[in-house]
DNA sequence: CGCGGGTGGTTGACAACGTCAACCTCGCCG
DNA sequence: CGGCGAGGTTGACGTTGTCAACCACCCGCG
C-alpha cells in the first residue's frame, strides 16, 4: 500500500473530530497526527474547508458499502435505512454536524455524494410504493418527508431539544416510527 | 434609555451574525461595533460562547411577543406556528444554526428559553387535540414530531439538500403541509 | 547521460483571534 | 473620607489559518 498522504489527512481529521470535538480539528493537529509539517495539507487542499469537505463527503458515501439487502419487505428496508441515518448521527455527532453544517464554498465532490445518498432513499421509497404499502405520489417528496424528519429528530436530539420536561427522552427512532405509522396506514 | 453595554453587545453580535456569516462574529469586531475596547465583553460574559448563548436565547424568546391569536382554528394556529419556525430559519440561517448548534457548556438561560418555546407548541397541540382535529395521544410526542420535521426541513433546505435533481426546490413549507395532511386525516 | 519541471514536502513568517493579567476610574455606601 | 466593586482600558501571549520561499525527488525528453 503506497503512502497516500491525502487520504491519511482525511482519516486523521475524522478521528480528531469525534475525539475532541470540532475545536480539536486544527490543520496543524491533523498534520502532526499524520507526521508531516503544519503546511503539508496545503499541498492537497486549498484551504481548511476543503479538507473538511473531503471528510464530510467520505461520511456521506459511507452507507454505500452496506449490503444492499435486496430481499425482504421494502418498507422494512426503508425503515432500516432511516434508522441507520439517525443512529449514525447520534453515534457521531460531530461528523453529522460537520456534514450538514454551513459550507461557505460548495464542494462539487460533496454535492455529488449527497445526491447519490439521497438517490438510495428515493429508490427505496419507490420500491415501497410499488409494493402498495406507501401511498402513491412523488417519491422525491415522500423521501424528503422521511429524510427531513430523521434529520430534524437527530439534530434536535443532539441538542437536547427533544427531551421531555420530566424524565426520559423522546427517542428519534420513536418519531420515525410515528411517521411510518402515519404513512403506511391504509389511506 | 441608559446605555446598556451588555444588551448592545448581544445586538451587535446578532447583526454581525447575519451580515457576514459566523466567521464575522469575532469578539473584537463585536466590541468595536459597540464602540468599546476589545476586552470589554469579558466584563459581561465569561467567554465567547456565553455571548453567543445570549444571542441564541434572545432568538428563542422572540416569538413570545407575537400576538397570541387566541381565536381561530387551533390547527390553523399550530400550522402558522410551525410555518413561522421554518420561515425564521430560512430568513436568518446563521441565527438558526447558532441557536441549534453545538454548545460545549450548556447555558441555563438558553435551556430555559428553549423549554418555554417548546411549551408554546405543546399548548397549541393540546388545543388542537381538544378540538378533535388532531389524534389523541401524548401531546409532547406530537409536538416533537412536528418540531422535528420543521427543524429538519429547514436545516436540509439551508444546506441545499432538499433540492430536487432537476429544477425547483422542495419547499420546507410543503413538507409541513404533507405532515399536517397525514395528521388531521380522519383516522 | 543530463537536465528541467512538477509534485509533495519543509521552514519561517504574518495577522487575527480568544483569553489573561494588570491597571485605571468612577459612583456609591459605610 | 476611604475603600471597593463594576466596568473599562492597554498590553501581552499562545494558537490558528494562510502565504511565500526554498528544497528534494522522480520522470520524460533532448
Amino acid at each position: 500500500m503506497p503512502p497516500n498522504t491525502r487520504a491519511d489527512l482525511v482519516s486523521a481529521a475524522a478521528r480528531l473530530l469525534d475525539a475532541g470535538g470540532p475545536a480539536a480539528v486544527t490543520l496543524r493537529a491533523v498534520a502532526k497526527a499524520v507526521g508531516v509539517s503544519h503546511n503539508a495539507p496545503y499541498k492537497h487542499f486549498r484551504h481548511k474547508e476543503e479538507l473538511l469537505a473531503a471528510v464530510a463527503s467520505r461520511e456521506l458515501a459511507r452507507p454505500a458499502d452496506a449490503p444492499l439487502e435486496i430481499g425482504g419487505d421494502p418498507v422494512a428496508r426503508l425503515r432500516r435505512l432511516a434508522q441507520g441515518y439517525v443512529e449514525w448521527a447520534i453515534r457521531h455527532p460531530e461528523r453529522f454536524r460537520l456534514t450538514f453544517g454551513s459550507w461557505t464554498s460548495s464542494s462539487e465532490e460533496l454535492a455529488q455524494t449527497a445526491t447519490a445518498a439521497r438517490g438510495r432513499f428515493v429508490a427505496a421509497v419507490t420500491e415501497a410504493q410499488a409494493s402498495g404499502q406507501l401511498p402513491p405520489g412523488d417519491p422525491e417528496r415522500i423521501t424528503a418527508l422521511i429524510l427531513a424528519l430523521a434529520h430534524g429528530a437527530a439534530d434536535l436530539a443532539l441538542g437536547g431539544h427533544l427531551a421531555r420536561d420530566g424524565k426520559g427522552h423522546a427517542d428519534p427512532g420513536d418519531l420515525l416510527d410515528d411517521l411510518f405509522a402515519l404513512l403506511v396506514r391504509p389511506g
